[in-house]
DNA sequence: CGCCGGCGTGCAAACGCTTGCGCTGCGGTG
DNA sequence: CACCGCAGCGCAAGCGTTTGCACGCCGGCG
């Protein structure tokens, strides 16, 4: 392996020299630079990350933070932030909170705290004060994604006013009985995340003048198949069925537009469907939904921890940065049959 | 940040005795390591992973390069493998290959090739030569994951077998007119995967004694909506229309079987469908499959790593281990109807 | 013309650990 | 009883960078 002091002897000049040069750091002379970076790459030198790290106190490495893995929102989010971490010359560690349930603590103490990262990005992750109290302890910059951490900035979509976009296209489509299949205060995603996309909902329908019924409300886990037997019970008595439904996301949306399909239903003739996240399977869905952006999110996230670690905590104002979202219509949705009611 | 000479004055010993106390290295009298180890937690100290890094020369860190992430199959192999890396005290680093399409090169020679991680597990990845050279010229271990890498140990179903199971179970059922829908040779997922699941088919079909017909193999590429068209086109001529079809994943069979529901078919007993993979969605929609388990892929190739980190590079055996897999019926499966042919 | 400031560079001290070597004892063997 | 071997521990030399401080030099300003 070659270091620092061969491409130094080869330049004809100080270790420290070529430190600054390569780093940009400190002054340099053009030419002195041109000849350090030329021995740099004649020799193929690189960096000792170890020992970068160990003189600079920064590895250069940021962990994630997620509960899972194989969601879609979860893997977006990732796919966007290293992408931009990787610009920035960073690597990016992965800790899957999934699997080793009764060890979060080991995630913590084992990993994350130890000097193994720069900054934590944690995913729809609800931290306990302690463990955001640990990383600000060791200064640690920590940006909450898809959820706000009190104490924390945090990126993420305002999920009331999503789901009242929602809610208001089906509103202005002429609909007036109107569902919503949604977030069981479910344990893995909690976040309140489920509960105000349900908020949403109700605030949308009272702004019509519509009284929103606790009857159709229809709670689910964020999973296909909680959707789909949601949507069954939805739509088993004709008498009581509605003509559309708000679903807090397109997963559960999808097996909704399934569950139609095996009672015999079109969509969007007899029920108008929409979702929130625009996942990918939604295009062939022809879902209507709201998208959220999550690769812009985790690119988001990056960019806020640079920006953090760049002026060495100089500010900790733990803003929530409010995302763009936006509603994308398809095919699952339509004017209610003229016919009905 | 409280270092190891603290730790070391606490417990009234040297740095030395410290260190070897707490990583179990050398020997240590029972007493004292008690006693280190008390003063250890009490200061709340951890090693410092650059430091240690330097010291050894090794990052107690493994890259983990993939092409997507947006898939089942890749996150599930990560999932596997940070578990199981974790149990070891290794952090996995995430490379992500999409993105950086044209920045492939970057991947390799401004971070794997750096003294970053100390061994790559490589998923479902084509790596040239060079770059397996390169790591090999560096001495760091690789293990493939999900495909053959010449010169390189590799863990990875066999396609072939796999989709022969596949085939057979619907020969046992009665089928004779059995149709696949399987691998274009997809740029990205390359690695002959698709094509042996193509040979298992016809392997399957020519020990039964019949000729696989050209016509009834339908390329597609590894979508939902790619097998959905494939099936369209298949089902379209009832004259034509097989009665049981080998899907090459079960992203593409779920695909099919929207198709025929389109269609106004019954699965199963207008088309039996079989799938590879035992995808997370399978069971929902009844998919019989042949489950292969990425999981433990992952896992397996760290059991790979940790071995030949071991031993230093004892041993060089590019061994090609074969992973189980399992045929799992569900009810998309079944005889032919008796009133056809 | 003298001084000052800053550019360009080198020296060497960290950074926090690991580990080879060497020094004690102590128990077991010949 | 002498000696050998080894468990148990400490000393100090690395591991490969970064960076504060020092120094020389040159140009500009008063």
């Amino acid at each position: 392996m070659v270091g620092i002091d061969e491409v130094a002897r080869r330049a004809g000049v100080s270790t420290a020299t070529v430190s600054r040069a390569l780093s940009g750091r400190g002054h340099v002379a053009a030419a002195t630079r041109e000849r350090v970076e030329a021995a740099a790459s004649e020799l193929g030198y690189v960096v000792s990350a170890s020992a970068s790290s160990l003189a600079t106190g920064r590895t250069r490495n940021i962990g994630v933070v997620v509960p899972f893995l194989n969601r879609w929102f979860y893997t977006s989010v990732i796919e966007g932030a290293q992408r931009r971490l990787m610009q920035y010359g960073y690597d990016l560690t992965l800790y899957n909170l999934s699997g080793v349930s009764n060890e979060r603590g080991t995630v913590f103490e084992h990993f994350l705290l130890r000097q193994r990262v720069d900054a934590v990005i944690a995913v729809s992750l609800e931290l306990s004060p302690d463990e955001v109290h640990s990383l600000h302890a060791l200064g640690k910059p920590l940006v909450g994604v898809g959820g706000p951490i009190p104490g924390v900035p945090t990126l993420s979509i305002d999920d009331l006013a999503v789901s009242r976009l929602a809610t208001e296209h089906l509103l202005s489509l002429g609909h007036t009985v109107i569902a919503h299949i949604g977030g069981d205060v479910d344990a893995e995603m909690s976040f309140h995340m489920p509960t105000n996309r349900r908020l949403g909902w109700e605030a949308a329908l009272r702004d019509a003048g519509i009284d929103p019924r606790p009857d159709l409300y229809y709670p689910a886990v964020f999973t296909m198949e909680s959707g789909y037997l949601a949507a069954k019970r939805m739509l088993g008595d004709p008498r009581l069925r509605p003509t559309a439904v708000v679903v807090a996301s397109d997963e559960m949306a999808i097996g909704a537009i399934l569950a139609a399909r095996d009672m015999g239903l079109e969509v969007p003739r007899d029920i108008s469907v929409v979702g929130i996240d625009d996942h990918e399977l939604a295009p062939f869905f022809g879902l209507t939904t709201v998208a959220q952006f999550p690769e812009g999110q985790g690119e988001g996230a990056v960019e806020l921890l640079m920006h953090e670690l760049d002026q060495a905590r100089g500010d900790d104002e733990a803003t929530n940065v409010p995302l763009p979202f936006e509603l994308v219509v398809r095919s699952s949705s339509a004017r209610p049959r003229a016919d009905r009611d």
